[in-house]
DNA sequence: GAAAATTGTGCAATCGTGTGCGCTACGAGT
DNA sequence: ACTCGTAGCGCACACGATTGCACAATTTTC
């Protein structure tokens, strides 16, 4: 019995981590009450927490998530599955994501980033590390990350892209921002619009593309071209290339931002003047648009309200699984700079 | 007695969450048993292994990464530090470094993102997931971050930054990329040379800035101006703006590419031409650097060698923790495009 | 002044997995 | 026939924290 009597102090070195034990026999107290002193349950008198609290700081004592995981069965981690991070609305979008998640004691664990698909690889973490929930900011859901989702009843959120199966949503509402732009060319009394849409199947394209006619049609007009630009920059230009060889436009929507830059080169390059003798219009307002070059008139995606609600959703659904599917869609706002003409109502100002 | 005899089968929906157990229970053998197929012990025959993994691979059954974790004492996941994510560079370093991490097994968690300084709050999540390592991606060190890795003893790799303290840095050879802007551009016969700096107390930046004056020193040259741009575009473009008034310069180099994007919309609104007035060079390589409008002459940093490196030390010191620090540089290399001139050997050809 | 209510703490089980050590069974060696 | 070696597997504990319940100490109540 001796033998195991004390095996309490067997550390020669200080303070190899300290755990619960620790500072309970540091305070004279059971490990439950520093448990629950530290996280403020009120049964603890003030004093021992005093104590304890100054302990921890003193030890540098801070639970271990791992073990708390398994008890609790959550694990503050949240998981992220990214669309390209080459193109910067989703670089600057998950910088705010980390932020306002740390805000409220989760880290996000990127499981996935890039158009392509997840593999099943991609989506172990999912269950193996018992993530609290799932942020999907791609406009191209990988389908089988949605699915794990749901067969593990994890709370999930897609941002920026609309659900085709039954989860929470927020999103830019891309529809009426196609009509804002498409109203903002006609208003300028532009007649050939042609339009560049971002990669297939993807909703954000397909919405703000519908917008945009419909506005259209409103004014009996027509598109005048249609070209692909795959949501990158070079896509963009190859796409305004093809619209400027063949259809003539005197005005381009592009379905983002990244697409737009590409196309103000390729007018550019092809000795057209912006706005003069031909208008763009992006989507997004990336930081991009804002330099001196491009000074691009666009459609801004109100990325701060879609995190706040986003994680709104969620944190709703960590607390109770049970809650249903709710899609969000928020307005995004009119950006006039100087790659489009002004809407005569406007410019006689 | 009987109360807990069988508590075994208490769950009437069928499969909540497979744990090691269930298998256990359905092929016949204990639970270390299981673990022990899972991960391929040699002491399991090759019956029981095929039987375990075909009814793990039924049930979706994957090892509790916590569990897991709270007994190794490692958790699979490494913290990652990032620069500001404005910043292309970053990004497109980060979506890399995912990549790289999934292939070895790593998860990344971002423990912070932007310029400033990282408080206590955020690198808690180091000690609390009991972290395998930590990559620290960021011209400024919160050096808050490098401490506490190394109270915890955890292996430690910044890249992009020469370490004040001993540890492990993998970064681009910043003074040779240094050297290389100002040789090429005394090789195109520019006098008249200007520098904007990044942000203040950035190795990255004085570094770059010592390898420029070196090459100026031994073509009997001094800088003609000298402005900060703080890394950031609006920053090199009023930089530029600042030396284009004061010190008349026929060169600029800038020390990354998003300032060098900025200095060069600054020339153009002044009425300068490119290379033409001004030749300008960037650092770093982002995908901006080749947009048509820019077409930026910069040194490249080799990112993909980089973050091999960095993972191949951070691996070596996850298995062996004792190793010393080590600090790796690896050469940046021209890119050639049209903001600069052409040195008089290459434009001869 | 004894009983009851209240307050503050400790005990012990639990989460799911990994691992040192011991046990069984089987074939071989003498 | 007895021992020995080996292959294959299970027991039981550890990892570090949380939490329901029991219990001791103190105060309140009649």
């Amino acid at each position: 019995m001796e033998k195991m009597s004390d095996k309490a102090e067997p550390a020669p070195t200080a303070s190899a981590k300290p755990t619960v034990r620790t500072i309970s026999r540091l305070a004279g107290v059971s490990p439950s009450t520093v448990s629950r002193a530290l996280k403020g349950d009120p049964r603890i008198s003030e004093k021992t927490r005093a104590v304890v609290t100054a302990l921890a700081a003193e030890h540098g004592y801070t639970p271990n998530a791992m073990a708390r995981g398994l008890v609790t069965r959550t694990s503050g981690v949240v998981g992220i599955v990214l669309g390209d991070m080459k193109n910067p609305f989703y670089a600057e979008l998950f910088e705010s994501l980390h932020e306002r998640l740390a805000a409220i004691g989760k880290y996000p664990m990127l499981l996935h980033v890039g158009g392509e698909t997840l593999d099943s690889e991609g989506i172990k973490p999912i269950q193996q590390y018992q993530m609290d929930g799932c942020i999907i900011a791609a406009a191209r859901l990988s389908s089988k990350a949605a699915a794990t989702c749901a067969t593990n009843q994890l709370p999930m959120v897609m941002i920026n892209r609309v659900a085709r199966i039954h989860s929470c949503t927020v999103s830019c509402d891309n529809y009426a921002g196609g009509v804002m732009a498409g109203e903002l060319l006609i208003g300028a009394k532009h007649q050939r619009i042609a339009f560049i849409a971002g990669r297939e199947d993807t909703s954000t394209s397909e919405d703000r593309e519908s917008g945009l006619r419909r506005a259209l049609r409103k004014a009996a007009l027509d598109l005048v071209g249609w070209s692909r630009g795959h949501y990158t920059y070079e896509g963009g230009f190859a796409a305004a290339e093809e619209l400027l060889a063949t259809s003539r436009p005197d005005a381009i929507f592009a379905a983002n931002d990244i697409m737009a830059l590409g196309a103000i080169d390729a007018i550019y390059k092809r000795g057209l003047r912006i706005p003069d003798d031909i208008s763009v219009i992006g989507f997004d307002d990336i930081r991009q648009a804002r330099w001196r070059h491009y000074e691009l008139t666009t459609i801004a995606q109100p990325v701060e309200a879609m995190i706040t609600r986003a994680l709104a959703l969620l944190v709703e659904r960590m607390e109770n699984p049970d809650l249903s599917g709710e899609s969000i869609s928020i307005q995004g706002e009119v950006r006039l700079r100087k790659s489009a003409r002004l809407p005569v109502e406007l410019s006689a100002d």
